[in-house]
RNA sequence: GCUCCUGUGGUGUAGUCCGGCUAAGCAUACUGCCCUCUCAAGGCAGUGAUCCCGGGUUCAAAUCCCGGCGGGAGCACCA
C-alpha cells in the first residue's frame, strides 16, 4: 500500500539496500580473498558419476571465486570396498570435466597421523574401545544405554587399542567416540572411530588392519588438509555434530561445513546398490551404458562437460531436494556442440526411393549451415532411401524437396516409392525430407537411450535401437564425432556401425 | 517411531539472512512470429507463481513471529 503516501513523509524509509543479480554460486560468508581451502573426496569404490561431477564443480568453484585451493583426496579407509581401477576411472573423470585441482592424496597415506590421533582421543578419555557384539552395540544405541566397555579405564583402553592390531579377530573390537548415549542425533551415540578389516588394501595390502571410519578420518584429514570450507551432500548433516566435537577432543582446527543438496534425476539412480544389478544381471551393458548417470556414460552419449558444469551452476547450492531436470542439461548441451556438430542425412527405418528421370551425377552439401566446415560430396543414381516415417506421410501426387538436391512428385507409394524429379529450384512452401543414396550406403544402428526406472520398476524398454542408414561420409569420422543427422536429431558416433542418440 | 533438513510458475532456481526498488527476475519446457534448403541453432513475442496452508506483527511480508500440513534424509564396525 501507500508506497506514495510514505515516499512524501518518510522518504529516508524507502533508501533499498544494493541488490544485484547473481551469477554462479551463492557468496560464502566471511571468506578472505585466497584463503580459501576446498576438497573433493570421493571414496574409490565405484565409477564417478553425475552426483561426483556436482561435488567436485562446487568444490572447484568455490576455490577459484576466492582465488584458493582444491584438494583431491581419495577416502580410501574401507579395502573391502575399493579398488584400484576406480582410484584411476574417478582421476579420469576429473580430468573429463576439466576439474583443475592443486594437490592430489590418498587418506590412507595418513593412517600413521590417524593412528596418532586415535591415541590422543584414547588417551584423553574421549574414546574408548568396545568389545560387545554388533547386536549388543546397536541394541545399546537404540535403548540410549551404555556398555560396560564405556567405563574401562584408560590402561584398559590402551591395552585393549594395541590388541586390536594383532589380538582381536575383525567384529571384536572397535573404538568408540566417547559421545552421549543419551543425545537425540543418534549419531553422536558412542559412534564407531575405527575397527578392523583384514582385507587387503588397493595400495597398502596388507600393512594396516585398524582403519578410521568415515567421520574420524575425514574431520582429521580436512583439519590438516588446511580445508576451510568442507562441502558435502545433506544426508551428513546429523553428522556436523560429531565431526565438530571429534576435532574439539582433539583440538584441533575445524573446517566450515556445508551441505547441499545431492543431485540425481528422476528415473535414473546413481547408487551402485540399484546400478551393480542391473550391469551383473546384465539389463544394461556396463557402468557406460549410455542409460546410466555415470560420467563414462554421459560422455559416450554426447554430454559434453561444459554442459555438465553449466547445468550444475544453474542448479545453484541448495538444500532443497529435488529431481534436476534432465531436459535442461540436453538444452545446455545442444547449444554447446550445434556449432560444431557435423551435418548429416540419415533414414531411420529406411524406405527405398526411385526417382526415374534422375538427372545428376553428384551434388556438394554443406556440412554445417552456418560454419564454415568444408563440404561433402554425394554420387546420386535415382536411388534412395529416405526414413520411414517421411515415407508414411507421402501421397500420390505430393511434391517434396529432397534437401539441397532437387524437388521430386511422388508417383506411386507402397513398400517402396517412386517419383519423378520436377525441378531444382528452392520452393519454401514444399515440405522438405532428407534422403540417403542408395549405393555405398552405411548401414547405422542408432542406440536411443530412455528412462531407466519409471515407478521404481526397471524400464525393459529403456534402450530404443533403430535400423538406419546414413551417408557414405559418416565412415570418415573420428569415433567420438558429434553429428546432427537433419530433422532427426544429435548423436555420437560410437563406433562405425553405431551411434548414440544424444538429444533432440 | 525419534531427530534433522526442506517447501517460489510444468521443471530447476533468483530474491528470504538485512520487510518496501519486484504481486516476483533468470533458465528450461510449451505456443506463435522472424530467420533458415533441418523438426537444430539464432532473434522477437507470449502462456504460466497472490511465493505450501492458517493466523499474527507492521503503514508495508515471499521475506519477521506462531501454529499446521506436505516432501526428503539420517538413525552401520559404508562413505
Amino acid at each position: 500500500m501507500q508506497k506514495s503516501e510514505l515516499e512524501n513523509k518518510f522518504p529516508e524509509l524507502l533508501v533499498a539496500k544494493p541488490k544485484q543479480d547473481r551469477v554462479g554460486l551463492p557468496p560464502l560468508d566471511g571468506v578472505e580473498h585466497g584463503k580459501i581451502v576446498t576438497r573433493f573426496p570421493p571414496e574409490p569404490n565405484g565409477y564417478p558419476h553425475i552426483g561426483h561431477a556436482k561435488a567436485a564443480i562446487i568444490d572447484e568453484e568455490y576455490a577459484q571465486m576466492y582465488g584458493g585451493k582444491l584438494i583431491f583426496r581419495f577416502d580410501d579407509t574401507n579395502p573391502e570396498k575399493e579398488r584400484l581401477e576406480y582410484y584411476a576411472a574417478i582421476k579420469v573423470g576429473l580430468d573429463w570435466l576439466g576439474i583443475k585441482y592443486d594437490h592430489v592424496k590418498n587418506t590412507s597415506d595418513d593412517m600413521e597421523l590417524i593412528y596418532k590421533k586415535a591415541q590422543e582421543i584414547i588417551q584423553s578419555g574421549s574414546a574408548y574401545v568396545c568389545t560387545c557384539n554388533k547386536e549388543t552395540i546397536s541394541k545399546n544405541r537404540r535403548e540410549m544405554s551404555a556398555c560396560r566397555c564405556s567405563s574401562g579405564d584408560i590402561v584398559q583402553n590402551t591395552k585393549r587399542w594395541n590388541d586390536m592390531f594383532k589380538k582381536y579377530k575383525p567384529g571384536e573390537a572397535i573404538v568408540r567416540f566417547r559421545g552421549d548415549m543419551h543425545a537425540e542425533n543418534t549419531a553422536m551415540r558412542d559412534p564407531t572411530l575405527l575397527r578392523i578389516i583384514d582385507e587387503p588394501h588397493p595400495i597398502h595390502k596388507d600393512k594396516y588392519r585398524v582403519w578410521p571410519n568415515y567421520d574420524f578420518a575425514v574431520a582429521i584429514e580436512d583439519s590438516v588438509d588446511g580445508v576451510t570450507h568442507a562441502f558435502r551432500t545433506k544426508e551428513y548433516e546429523l553428522r556436523n555434530e560429531l565431526y565438530y566435537a571429534i576435532l574439539d577432543r582433539l583440538k584441533m582446527r575445524k573446517p566450515k561445513v556445508l551441505e547441499f543438496a545431492r543431485l540425481e534425476f528422476d528415473g535414473m539412480p546413481v547408487s551402485k546398490r540399484i546400478l551393480k544389478p542391473l550391469v551383473e544381471e546384465g539389463k544394461v551393458s556396463g557402468y557406460d551404458d549410455p542409460r546410466l548417470p555415470t560420467l563414462e556414460a554421459m560422455r559416450r552419449r554426447g554430454i559434453v562437460p561444459e554442459a555438465i558444469r553449466k547445468f550444475v551452476l544453474s542448479l545453484s547450492f541448495t538444500k532443497s531436494d529435488a529431481f534436476a531436470p534432465f531436459e535442461t542439461l540436453e538444452s545446455f548441451n545442444r547449444k554447446i556442440i550445434d556449432p560444431t556438430s557435423i551435418r548429416l542425412f540419415i533414414a531411420t527405418d529406411p524406405v527405398k526411393l526411385i526417382v526415374k528421370n534422375n538427372s545428376l551425377a553428384e551434388i556438394d552439401i554443406p556440412n554445417h549451415p552456418q560454419k564454415d566446415m568444408g563440404k561433402r560430396k554425394i554420387q546420386v543414381d535415382g536411388s534412395f532411401y529416405i526414413s520411414g516415417d517421411d515415407a508414411k506421410s507421402l501421397k500420390v501426387g505430393d511434391e517434396v524437396r529432397l534437401l539441397e538436391l532437387y524437388n521430386i512428385r511422388i508417383t506411386k507409394v507402397g513398400t517402396s516409392i517412386e517419383a519423378d524429379m520436377t525441378d531444382s529450384n528452392f520452393k519454401p512452401q514444399i515440405p522438405k525430407i532428407q534422403w540417403v543414396p542408395s549405393q555405398n550406403v552405411v548401414k547405422i544402428e542408432v542406440l536411443i537411450p530412455k528412462i531407466l526406472f519409471v515407478n521404481e520398476q526397471f524400464n525393459e524398454n529403456s534402450l530404443e535401437i533403430k535400423q538406419a542408414f546414413t551417408e557414405p561420409h559418416y565412415l570418415e569420422l573420428n569415433v567420438g564425432t558429434e553429428v546432427q543427422f537433419v530433422r532427426y536429431g544429435y548423436c555420437r558416433k560410437d563406433s562405425a556401425s553405431q551411434v548414440i542418440y544424444t538429444h533432440k
